[in-house]
DNA sequence: CAAGAGCAGTACATACGTGTACGGCAAAGG
DNA sequence: CCTTTGCCGTACACGTATGTACTGCTCTTG
Protein backbone atom coordinates (compact mmCIF):
# COMPACT_ATOMS: atom_id res chain seq x y z
CA UNK A 1 0.00 0.00 0.00
CA UNK A 2 0.99 3.51 -0.75
CA UNK A 3 0.39 4.62 2.71
CA UNK A 4 -1.98 6.96 4.43
CA UNK A 5 -0.16 10.30 4.37
CA UNK A 6 0.21 10.06 0.93
CA UNK A 7 -3.11 9.29 0.11
CA UNK A 8 -4.25 12.52 0.99
CA UNK A 9 -1.71 14.44 -0.80
CA UNK A 10 -2.61 12.34 -3.86
CA UNK A 11 -6.17 13.72 -3.48
CA UNK A 12 -4.74 16.73 -3.56
CA UNK A 13 -2.53 16.75 -6.59
CA UNK A 14 -5.25 15.31 -8.04
CA UNK A 15 -7.73 18.28 -6.83
CA UNK A 16 -4.92 20.30 -8.51
CA UNK A 17 -4.81 18.39 -11.66
CA UNK A 18 -8.57 18.89 -11.79
CA UNK A 19 -8.74 21.81 -11.56
CA UNK A 20 -6.38 23.06 -14.26
CA UNK A 21 -7.99 20.78 -16.72
CA UNK A 22 -11.23 22.36 -16.12
CA UNK A 23 -9.41 25.78 -16.23
CA UNK A 24 -7.49 25.26 -19.46
CA UNK A 25 -8.34 21.72 -21.13
CA UNK A 26 -6.08 18.71 -21.57
CA UNK A 27 -3.38 19.73 -23.80
CA UNK A 28 -2.80 23.27 -22.50
CA UNK A 29 -2.41 21.62 -18.60
CA UNK A 30 0.70 21.04 -17.94
CA UNK A 31 2.89 18.96 -15.10
CA UNK A 32 4.47 22.03 -13.74
CA UNK A 33 1.50 24.26 -13.45
CA UNK A 34 -0.10 21.07 -11.77
CA UNK A 35 2.99 20.96 -9.19
CA UNK A 36 2.70 24.45 -8.43
CA UNK A 37 -1.02 24.60 -7.70
CA UNK A 38 -0.60 21.93 -5.44
CA UNK A 39 2.52 22.86 -4.10
CA UNK A 40 4.47 19.76 -4.96
CA UNK A 41 7.47 19.40 -6.74
CA UNK A 42 7.16 18.04 -10.53
CA UNK A 43 9.87 15.66 -9.44
CA UNK A 44 6.88 13.90 -7.01
CA UNK A 45 4.40 13.88 -9.77
CA UNK A 46 6.93 12.03 -12.39
CA UNK A 47 8.06 10.01 -9.39
CA UNK A 48 3.97 8.72 -8.63
CA UNK A 49 2.21 9.04 -11.65
CA UNK A 50 5.38 8.54 -14.44
CA UNK A 51 3.65 11.18 -16.83
CA UNK A 52 0.54 12.77 -17.80
CA UNK A 53 -1.94 10.46 -18.89
CA UNK A 54 -1.30 7.98 -16.13
CA UNK A 55 -2.16 11.19 -13.57
CA UNK A 56 -5.34 12.20 -15.29
CA UNK A 57 -6.22 7.78 -15.99
CA UNK A 58 -5.97 8.02 -12.02
CA UNK A 59 -8.33 11.26 -11.75
CA UNK A 60 -11.10 9.09 -13.98
CA UNK A 61 -10.63 6.15 -12.07
CA UNK A 62 -11.21 7.81 -8.64
CA UNK A 63 -14.14 9.59 -9.83
CA UNK A 64 -15.41 6.26 -11.37
CA UNK A 65 -15.28 4.53 -8.30
CA UNK A 66 -16.97 6.97 -6.50
CA UNK A 67 -19.74 7.11 -8.95
CA UNK A 68 -20.19 3.06 -9.38
CA UNK A 69 -20.75 2.81 -5.68
CA UNK A 70 -23.72 5.64 -5.66
CA UNK A 71 -25.36 3.86 -8.83
CA UNK A 72 -25.06 0.70 -7.03
CA UNK A 73 -26.48 1.88 -3.89
CA UNK A 74 -29.39 3.12 -5.87
CA UNK A 75 -30.65 -0.09 -7.73
CA UNK A 76 -29.46 -1.77 -4.43
CA UNK A 77 -32.97 -0.74 -2.76
CA UNK A 78 -34.96 -1.12 -5.47
CA UNK A 79 -37.03 -4.53 -6.10
CA UNK A 80 -39.52 -3.35 -9.18
CA UNK A 81 -37.23 -2.79 -12.18
CA UNK A 82 -39.08 0.26 -14.05
CA UNK A 83 -39.08 1.67 -10.15
CA UNK A 84 -35.09 1.02 -10.73
CA UNK A 85 -34.86 2.54 -14.20
CA UNK A 86 -36.98 5.32 -12.67
CA UNK A 87 -34.21 6.08 -10.29
CA UNK A 88 -31.15 4.85 -12.00
CA UNK A 89 -32.32 7.69 -14.79
CA UNK A 90 -31.17 11.32 -13.45
CA UNK A 91 -28.81 9.70 -11.83
CA UNK A 92 -26.82 8.97 -14.85
CA UNK A 93 -27.95 11.80 -16.63
CA UNK A 94 -26.52 13.66 -13.31
CA UNK A 95 -23.11 11.93 -13.99
CA UNK A 96 -22.78 11.62 -17.25
CA UNK A 97 -23.68 15.35 -18.60
CA UNK A 98 -22.33 16.72 -15.24
CA UNK A 99 -19.40 18.97 -15.13
CA UNK A 100 -17.07 16.86 -14.27
CA UNK A 101 -18.38 14.47 -17.07
CA UNK A 102 -17.90 17.07 -20.03
CA UNK A 103 -14.46 18.03 -18.60
CA UNK A 104 -13.39 14.42 -18.45
CA UNK A 105 -14.80 13.73 -21.55
CA UNK A 106 -12.92 16.67 -23.35
CA UNK A 107 -10.07 15.30 -21.76
CA UNK A 108 -10.00 11.37 -23.46
CA UNK A 109 -11.49 13.24 -26.91
CA UNK A 110 -7.93 15.08 -27.17
CA UNK A 111 -6.11 12.06 -25.82
CA UNK A 112 -7.69 10.16 -28.34
CA UNK A 113 -5.09 11.11 -30.77
CA UNK A 114 -2.01 10.45 -28.73
CA UNK A 115 -2.25 7.60 -26.80
CA UNK A 116 -6.30 6.73 -26.17
CA UNK A 117 -5.27 6.11 -22.63
CA UNK A 118 -8.29 8.14 -20.91
CA UNK A 119 -11.01 6.86 -23.18
CA UNK A 120 -9.97 3.32 -22.60
CA UNK A 121 -10.51 4.29 -19.09
CA UNK A 122 -13.85 6.17 -18.73
CA UNK A 123 -15.13 3.01 -21.29
CA UNK A 124 -13.79 0.17 -18.84
CA UNK A 125 -14.32 1.63 -15.75
CA UNK A 126 -17.55 3.97 -16.33
CA UNK A 127 -19.51 2.95 -19.13
CA UNK A 128 -19.09 -0.96 -19.31
CA UNK A 129 -20.46 -0.87 -15.82
CA UNK A 130 -23.40 1.39 -16.53
CA UNK A 131 -24.35 -1.16 -19.18
CA UNK A 132 -24.08 -3.72 -17.63
CA UNK A 133 -26.39 -2.42 -14.79
CA UNK A 134 -28.90 -1.68 -16.98
CA UNK A 135 -28.27 -4.66 -19.13
CA UNK A 136 -29.32 -6.49 -16.35
CA UNK A 137 -32.35 -4.66 -15.49
CA UNK A 138 -33.60 -4.99 -19.03
CA UNK A 139 -33.33 -8.52 -18.91
CA UNK A 140 -35.30 -9.15 -15.82
CA UNK A 141 -38.14 -7.34 -17.37
CA UNK A 142 -37.96 -9.18 -20.83
CA UNK A 143 -37.83 -12.69 -17.89
CA UNK A 144 -40.67 -11.18 -16.08
CA UNK A 145 -42.65 -10.45 -18.67
CA UNK A 146 -42.89 -6.78 -18.25
CA UNK A 147 -41.66 -6.25 -21.82
CA UNK A 148 -42.57 -8.18 -24.58
CA UNK A 149 -41.27 -11.52 -25.22
CA UNK A 150 -38.38 -11.72 -27.84
CA UNK A 151 -36.88 -8.30 -26.69
CA UNK A 152 -33.37 -8.32 -27.05
CA UNK A 153 -31.97 -6.79 -23.50
CA UNK A 154 -29.38 -5.08 -25.32
CA UNK A 155 -31.28 -3.75 -27.67
CA UNK A 156 -33.68 -2.01 -24.64
CA UNK A 157 -30.71 -0.94 -23.25
CA UNK A 158 -29.06 0.67 -26.32
CA UNK A 159 -32.78 2.54 -26.99
CA UNK A 160 -32.87 3.56 -23.12
CA UNK A 161 -29.27 5.20 -23.63
CA UNK A 162 -29.64 6.90 -26.71
CA UNK A 163 -33.23 8.22 -25.48
CA UNK A 164 -31.52 9.13 -22.44
CA UNK A 165 -28.65 10.98 -23.58
CA UNK A 166 -28.75 11.91 -27.27
CA UNK A 167 -26.70 14.45 -28.33
CA UNK A 168 -26.33 16.22 -25.08
CA UNK A 169 -22.67 14.33 -23.98
CA UNK A 170 -21.29 15.49 -27.00
CA UNK A 171 -22.63 18.72 -27.93
CA UNK A 172 -21.67 19.68 -24.17
CA UNK A 173 -18.10 18.29 -25.53
CA UNK A 174 -17.86 20.70 -28.19
CA UNK A 175 -18.65 23.36 -25.76
CA UNK A 176 -22.16 23.76 -27.32
CA UNK A 177 -23.91 23.35 -24.32
CA UNK A 178 -23.96 23.84 -20.39
CA UNK A 179 -24.40 21.32 -17.97
CA UNK A 180 -28.47 20.26 -17.60
CA UNK A 181 -30.48 21.45 -14.77
CA UNK A 182 -32.29 19.28 -12.45
CA UNK A 183 -35.72 20.43 -14.08
CA UNK A 184 -34.20 18.92 -17.28
CA UNK A 185 -32.59 15.73 -16.14
CA UNK A 186 -35.84 15.06 -14.72
CA UNK A 187 -37.63 15.70 -18.38
CA UNK A 188 -35.71 13.95 -20.39
CA UNK A 189 -35.33 10.66 -17.64
CA UNK A 190 -38.82 10.56 -17.34
CA UNK A 191 -39.60 10.98 -21.42
CA UNK A 192 -36.64 8.23 -22.24
CA UNK A 193 -38.67 5.85 -19.98
CA UNK A 194 -41.70 6.24 -21.30
CA UNK A 195 -40.20 5.85 -24.49
CA UNK A 196 -38.66 2.60 -23.35
CA UNK A 197 -41.63 1.33 -22.27
CA UNK A 198 -43.85 2.42 -25.21
CA UNK A 199 -41.66 0.50 -27.19
CA UNK A 200 -41.05 -2.43 -25.46
CA UNK A 201 -43.42 -2.52 -22.90
CA UNK A 202 -45.89 -4.97 -22.72
CA UNK A 203 -49.52 -3.58 -22.38
CA UNK A 204 -51.25 -6.38 -22.90
CA UNK A 205 -50.19 -7.86 -19.60
CA UNK A 206 -51.70 -4.61 -17.76
CA UNK A 207 -55.48 -5.43 -18.50
CA UNK A 208 -54.89 -8.62 -17.83
CA UNK B 1 -14.04 36.91 -55.05
CA UNK B 2 -10.47 35.69 -54.52
CA UNK B 3 -9.46 34.49 -57.74
CA UNK B 4 -9.38 30.81 -59.48
CA UNK B 5 -5.51 29.71 -58.91
CA UNK B 6 -6.01 30.41 -55.55
CA UNK B 7 -8.78 28.80 -55.13
CA UNK B 8 -7.02 25.19 -55.92
CA UNK B 9 -4.25 26.15 -54.06
CA UNK B 10 -6.28 26.62 -50.72
CA UNK B 11 -7.54 23.43 -51.58
CA UNK B 12 -4.53 21.69 -51.47
CA UNK B 13 -3.59 23.60 -48.42
CA UNK B 14 -6.44 22.46 -46.69
CA UNK B 15 -6.21 19.06 -48.24
CA UNK B 16 -2.57 18.73 -46.46
CA UNK B 17 -4.55 20.45 -43.05
CA UNK B 18 -6.61 17.92 -43.02
CA UNK B 19 -4.13 15.11 -43.49
CA UNK B 20 -2.04 16.07 -40.77
CA UNK B 21 -5.25 16.57 -38.70
CA UNK B 22 -5.93 12.71 -39.35
CA UNK B 23 -2.73 12.31 -38.54
CA UNK B 24 -1.75 14.14 -35.39
CA UNK B 25 -4.89 15.56 -34.08
CA UNK B 26 -5.74 18.86 -33.64
CA UNK B 27 -3.48 20.18 -31.49
CA UNK B 28 -0.35 18.62 -32.86
CA UNK B 29 -0.59 19.65 -36.03
CA UNK B 30 0.88 23.16 -36.25
CA UNK B 31 1.06 25.51 -38.96
CA UNK B 32 4.26 25.07 -40.48
CA UNK B 33 3.93 21.60 -40.58
CA UNK B 34 1.05 22.35 -42.98
CA UNK B 35 2.85 24.69 -44.74
CA UNK B 36 5.49 22.13 -45.24
CA UNK B 37 3.11 19.51 -46.15
CA UNK B 38 1.41 21.70 -49.20
CA UNK B 39 4.68 22.98 -49.93
CA UNK B 40 3.64 26.34 -49.27
CA UNK B 41 4.91 28.87 -46.92
CA UNK B 42 3.52 29.40 -43.33
CA UNK B 43 3.74 32.99 -44.38
CA UNK B 44 1.17 32.56 -47.11
CA UNK B 45 -0.90 30.67 -44.60
CA UNK B 46 -0.94 33.25 -42.00
CA UNK B 47 -1.94 35.74 -44.87
CA UNK B 48 -4.49 33.41 -46.08
CA UNK B 49 -6.18 32.36 -43.10
CA UNK B 50 -4.78 34.63 -40.07
CA UNK B 51 -4.63 31.63 -37.77
CA UNK B 52 -4.84 28.35 -37.26
CA UNK B 53 -8.63 28.11 -35.90
CA UNK B 54 -9.89 30.14 -39.32
CA UNK B 55 -7.83 27.62 -41.14
CA UNK B 56 -9.68 24.83 -39.51
CA UNK B 57 -13.09 26.67 -39.65
CA UNK B 58 -12.53 26.82 -43.51
CA UNK B 59 -12.01 22.88 -43.58
CA UNK B 60 -15.08 22.43 -41.66
CA UNK B 61 -17.23 24.82 -43.87
CA UNK B 62 -15.91 23.83 -46.74
CA UNK B 63 -16.91 20.31 -45.71
CA UNK B 64 -20.74 21.29 -44.22
CA UNK B 65 -21.25 22.73 -47.72
CA UNK B 66 -20.21 19.72 -49.55
CA UNK B 67 -22.51 17.22 -47.38
CA UNK B 68 -25.39 19.51 -47.13
CA UNK B 69 -25.98 19.71 -51.40
CA UNK B 70 -25.96 15.59 -51.18
CA UNK B 71 -28.03 15.80 -48.72
CA UNK B 72 -30.63 18.27 -50.22
CA UNK B 73 -30.46 16.10 -53.27
CA UNK B 74 -31.52 13.31 -51.38
CA UNK B 75 -34.79 14.89 -49.96
CA UNK B 76 -35.27 16.65 -53.24
CA UNK B 77 -36.82 13.52 -55.05
CA UNK B 78 -38.64 12.70 -52.35
CA UNK B 79 -42.65 13.31 -52.25
CA UNK B 80 -43.56 10.89 -49.75
CA UNK B 81 -41.74 12.07 -46.47
CA UNK B 82 -40.99 8.48 -44.67
CA UNK B 83 -39.10 7.90 -47.90
CA UNK B 84 -37.28 10.92 -47.37
CA UNK B 85 -36.15 9.57 -43.93
CA UNK B 86 -35.40 6.38 -45.49
CA UNK B 87 -32.67 8.11 -47.65
CA UNK B 88 -31.80 10.68 -45.52
CA UNK B 89 -31.01 8.20 -42.16
CA UNK B 90 -28.12 6.26 -44.21
CA UNK B 91 -26.92 9.75 -45.32
CA UNK B 92 -27.02 11.57 -41.95
CA UNK B 93 -25.33 8.45 -40.39
CA UNK B 94 -22.39 7.77 -43.25
CA UNK B 95 -21.51 11.43 -42.51
CA UNK B 96 -22.19 11.79 -38.82
CA UNK B 97 -20.03 8.96 -38.02
CA UNK B 98 -17.67 9.12 -41.20
CA UNK B 99 -13.93 9.24 -40.65
CA UNK B 100 -13.98 12.79 -41.21
CA UNK B 101 -16.94 13.87 -39.32
CA UNK B 102 -14.92 12.18 -36.19
CA UNK B 103 -11.39 14.01 -37.01
CA UNK B 104 -13.57 17.21 -37.28
CA UNK B 105 -15.97 16.36 -34.21
CA UNK B 106 -12.22 15.58 -31.93
CA UNK B 107 -10.57 19.20 -33.29
CA UNK B 108 -13.57 21.11 -32.76
CA UNK B 109 -14.03 19.11 -28.91
CA UNK B 110 -10.07 19.99 -28.51
CA UNK B 111 -10.43 23.48 -29.55
CA UNK B 112 -13.51 23.87 -27.16
CA UNK B 113 -10.92 24.51 -24.17
CA UNK B 114 -9.49 27.09 -26.47
CA UNK B 115 -11.76 29.15 -28.56
CA UNK B 116 -14.90 27.20 -29.21
CA UNK B 117 -14.63 28.17 -32.60
CA UNK B 118 -14.67 24.98 -34.78
CA UNK B 119 -17.41 23.95 -32.69
CA UNK B 120 -19.19 26.62 -33.69
CA UNK B 121 -18.34 26.47 -37.28
CA UNK B 122 -19.79 22.46 -37.01
CA UNK B 123 -23.22 23.40 -35.47
CA UNK B 124 -23.99 26.31 -37.17
CA UNK B 125 -22.58 25.12 -40.71
CA UNK B 126 -24.01 21.10 -40.07
CA UNK B 127 -25.55 20.38 -37.15
CA UNK B 128 -28.71 23.41 -37.39
CA UNK B 129 -29.33 22.48 -40.79
CA UNK B 130 -29.34 18.90 -40.32
CA UNK B 131 -32.07 19.25 -37.30
CA UNK B 132 -34.35 21.95 -39.75
CA UNK B 133 -34.26 19.42 -42.13
CA UNK B 134 -35.37 16.99 -40.02
CA UNK B 135 -37.99 19.31 -38.52
CA UNK B 136 -39.50 20.12 -41.74
CA UNK B 137 -40.08 16.41 -42.58
CA UNK B 138 -41.14 15.42 -39.13
CA UNK B 139 -43.80 18.60 -39.27
CA UNK B 140 -45.14 17.29 -42.49
CA UNK B 141 -45.54 13.92 -40.98
CA UNK B 142 -47.51 15.53 -38.45
CA UNK B 143 -49.49 17.74 -40.85
CA UNK B 144 -50.45 15.08 -42.98
CA UNK B 145 -51.79 12.92 -40.02
CA UNK B 146 -49.03 10.19 -40.66
CA UNK B 147 -48.02 10.67 -37.08
CA UNK B 148 -50.28 10.59 -34.00
CA UNK B 149 -51.87 14.46 -33.61
CA UNK B 150 -50.55 16.53 -31.09
CA UNK B 151 -46.89 14.79 -31.63
CA UNK B 152 -44.38 18.06 -31.53
CA UNK B 153 -42.07 17.90 -34.53
CA UNK B 154 -39.00 18.59 -32.56
CA UNK B 155 -39.42 15.93 -30.07
CA UNK B 156 -40.17 13.75 -33.20
CA UNK B 157 -37.17 14.85 -34.37
CA UNK B 158 -34.88 14.63 -31.63
CA UNK B 159 -35.61 11.68 -30.57
CA UNK B 160 -35.27 10.30 -34.34
CA UNK B 161 -31.87 11.64 -34.28
CA UNK B 162 -30.95 10.19 -30.92
CA UNK B 163 -32.15 6.62 -31.99
CA UNK B 164 -29.94 7.13 -35.28
CA UNK B 165 -26.82 8.62 -33.87
CA UNK B 166 -27.19 6.70 -30.01
CA UNK B 167 -23.39 7.17 -28.55
CA UNK B 168 -21.65 5.87 -31.64
CA UNK B 169 -20.49 9.75 -32.37
CA UNK B 170 -19.09 10.28 -28.75
CA UNK B 171 -17.38 6.55 -28.64
CA UNK B 172 -15.98 7.66 -31.95
CA UNK B 173 -14.05 10.96 -30.75
CA UNK B 174 -13.06 8.49 -28.00
CA UNK B 175 -10.70 6.33 -30.22
CA UNK B 176 -13.54 3.99 -28.77
CA UNK B 177 -15.25 2.82 -32.25
CA UNK B 178 -14.37 2.73 -35.76
CA UNK B 179 -16.13 4.40 -38.50
CA UNK B 180 -19.41 2.31 -39.24
CA UNK B 181 -19.27 0.01 -42.27
CA UNK B 182 -22.37 0.01 -44.84
CA UNK B 183 -24.41 -3.14 -43.06
CA UNK B 184 -24.58 -1.15 -39.84
CA UNK B 185 -25.08 1.99 -41.12
CA UNK B 186 -28.25 0.29 -42.85
CA UNK B 187 -28.90 -1.55 -39.81
CA UNK B 188 -29.14 1.43 -37.37
CA UNK B 189 -31.07 3.95 -40.00
CA UNK B 190 -33.76 1.25 -40.47
CA UNK B 191 -33.88 0.60 -36.41
CA UNK B 192 -34.11 4.52 -35.53
CA UNK B 193 -36.51 4.60 -38.30
CA UNK B 194 -38.84 1.77 -37.40
CA UNK B 195 -38.64 3.03 -33.56
CA UNK B 196 -39.89 6.58 -34.77
CA UNK B 197 -42.73 4.91 -36.30
CA UNK B 198 -43.81 2.59 -33.58
CA UNK B 199 -43.44 5.79 -31.29
CA UNK B 200 -45.28 8.27 -33.41
CA UNK B 201 -46.87 6.77 -36.25
CA UNK B 202 -50.49 6.76 -36.89
CA UNK B 203 -51.34 3.07 -36.62
CA UNK B 204 -55.28 3.73 -37.01
CA UNK B 205 -54.84 5.83 -40.20
CA UNK B 206 -53.31 2.57 -41.71
CA UNK B 207 -56.44 0.58 -41.74
CA UNK B 208 -58.46 2.93 -42.86
C1' DC C 1 11.76 42.34 -72.48
C1' DA C 2 11.83 44.81 -68.23
C1' DA C 3 9.23 45.80 -63.82
C1' DG C 4 6.54 44.25 -60.30
C1' DA C 5 3.72 41.16 -57.48
C1' DG C 6 3.38 36.93 -55.12
C1' DC C 7 5.01 33.20 -52.89
C1' DA C 8 8.54 29.37 -51.24
C1' DG C 9 12.12 28.64 -48.12
C1' DT C 10 14.47 29.84 -44.19
C1' DA C 11 15.67 32.18 -40.06
C1' DC C 12 14.23 34.43 -36.05
C1' DA C 13 12.13 36.07 -31.37
C1' DT C 14 9.59 34.39 -27.89
C1' DA C 15 7.24 31.26 -25.18
C1' DC C 16 6.08 26.99 -23.26
C1' DG C 17 5.97 21.76 -22.80
C1' DT C 18 8.23 17.19 -21.02
C1' DG C 19 11.17 14.81 -18.24
C1' DT C 20 15.61 14.99 -15.41
C1' DA C 21 19.02 16.75 -11.96
C1' DC C 22 20.44 18.94 -7.89
C1' DG C 23 20.52 21.76 -3.45
C1' DG C 24 18.22 22.57 0.92
C1' DC C 25 14.90 21.79 4.55
C1' DA C 26 12.02 18.94 7.61
C1' DA C 27 10.34 15.00 9.66
C1' DA C 28 11.09 9.92 10.97
C1' DG C 29 13.86 6.46 13.06
C1' DG C 30 17.95 4.14 15.25
C1' DC D 1 20.97 13.41 18.92
C1' DC D 2 22.45 12.21 14.50
C1' DT D 3 21.38 9.95 10.16
C1' DT D 4 18.57 8.94 6.53
C1' DT D 5 14.66 9.36 3.77
C1' DG D 6 11.42 12.22 1.24
C1' DC D 7 9.92 16.15 -0.88
C1' DC D 8 9.81 21.23 -2.31
C1' DG D 9 11.82 24.66 -5.23
C1' DT D 10 14.48 25.70 -8.93
C1' DA D 11 17.42 25.05 -12.75
C1' DC D 12 18.35 22.58 -16.83
C1' DA D 13 18.42 20.14 -21.57
C1' DC D 14 15.79 19.52 -25.25
C1' DG D 15 12.08 19.89 -28.36
C1' DT D 16 8.50 22.43 -30.58
C1' DA D 17 4.64 25.91 -31.13
C1' DT D 18 3.07 30.73 -32.87
C1' DG D 19 3.62 34.61 -35.55
C1' DT D 20 6.98 37.77 -38.01
C1' DA D 21 10.85 39.12 -41.13
C1' DC D 22 13.69 38.66 -45.01
C1' DT D 23 15.79 36.78 -49.37
C1' DG D 24 15.42 35.13 -53.81
C1' DC D 25 12.89 32.76 -57.51
C1' DT D 26 9.05 32.72 -60.77
C1' DC D 27 5.31 34.06 -63.20
C1' DT D 28 2.47 37.75 -64.77
C1' DT D 29 1.82 42.12 -66.97
C1' DG D 30 2.74 46.54 -69.38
Amino acid sequence: MTGEGPEDRRREIEAAAFELLAEKGYRSTSMLQIAKRAAASNQTLYAWYGNKQTLFQSLIEENAKAVKALLRDAVAGQTDEIEALRSLGPLLLTFTTGEKAIIMNRAAIADASETGILGTAIDTTARQEMIAMINEIMTQLVVSGRFVEGTEPSVAAETYISLLFGEVPLQQAMGRLAPLDVATIADRSERALALTLQLFGNHQAKHD
